[in-house]
DNA sequence: CGAACTATTGCATAATTTTGCACCGTGTTT
DNA sequence: AAACACGGTGCAAAATTATGCAATAGTTCG
């Protein structure tokens, strides 16, 4: 395998984690963008290799997703508003990591829907009792997080600090 | 929304449950079959709605897939040469974190794992469940560490996002 | 080194999927 | 009843994705 080739399939899962990418094309001119030199063909034989799918998603039609995000997926339709309170308390920044501060006992429950939201540039989540903390991806801007939070806890900025 | 559609959605996620579908069209054969009367365009809406993803499958190129399957089996055993066999599934870095992303419940089993090893510039790990962070020293190049994770699991570098 | 293989990729094209538009059927309002 | 609103669908075209083939780069073996 090819240095090159190495290095392409790296930068298309990256790219992929980050960014919702909903065409091979968008994801071509990111790969342009970092100076990788390739054709659609290739992009569409790597994508077959590294298992990623496509998805059809709600906001951008559809999204090429990394095969582990779709492990823990879950996919169900979820509607907090169905669900009433989300248990969250509150929401703080601080450097690269937010923490959402919930019930006691709800915090896993709110990783794991953080989780499954698929948020690319929340890089990882950690749960105790009634603290989520978030490590969200370098140089990303707090207000996308929130928003993107805010899908899924829907009164979270009124819980902002 | 008209009764037809309806018996047609459940049919369609019916079908993918069952059989390994591999287009739209041969998705639609088994539904003509069963007496449905559609084109393949309305299948291509179909598929949307009902939020079915579209998924490289060694065997048969590809596969549609039912959201809520990919939590469970399909995907469960990838392919291990893109991804390998300690629970890993990638490594992210931000600041002065470190996030590995596990199979669910090794999360525990990667951290001691890190623990064991003693890599002095890496000074605190913590574990949830499948989600591991890593505290690193202040300064401390990230390809040090990498390199010193790389001697846990060696392919953790083919999951570096 | 050179021949023989193998892997990778672009190009062109085929195959597949998505979508704009028009139309139809059903239910609702005036 | 006529006019209207709306979801659902087919058709055809656009958009996107997959792949056969040939050229090139990289490897292995004698």
């Amino acid at each position: 395998m090819s240095k090159n080739k190495i290095a392409r399939l790296f930068a298309v899962r990256r790219i992929v984690n980050k960014y919702v990418i909903a065409s091979q094309e968008e994801l071509l001119n990111k790969l342009q963008q970092e100076g990788f030199k390739a054709t659609q063909a290739t992009l569409s034989r790597d994508i077959k290799e590294l298992k990623i799918a496509k998805v059809p998603n709600p906001e951008t039609g559809y999204q090429y997703v990394n095969p582990e995000a779709l492990e823990n997926a879950t996919f169900k339709n979820f509607d907090p508003s169905v669900v009433g309170g989300t248990g969250i308390r509150s929401l703080a920044y601080s450097g690269s990591l937010a923490v959402i501060k919930t019930q006691p006992g709800y915090a896993s429950v709110a990783a794991s829907l953080v989780d499954s939201n698929h948020v690319g540039d929340i890089i990882g989540t950690l749960a105790g009792d009634d603290t989520v903390l978030l490590v969200i991806r370098e140089g990303v801007d707090r207000e996308f997080i929130t928003n993107r939070l805010a899908v899924i806890f829907p009164d979270i900025r009124n819980l902002l600090l």
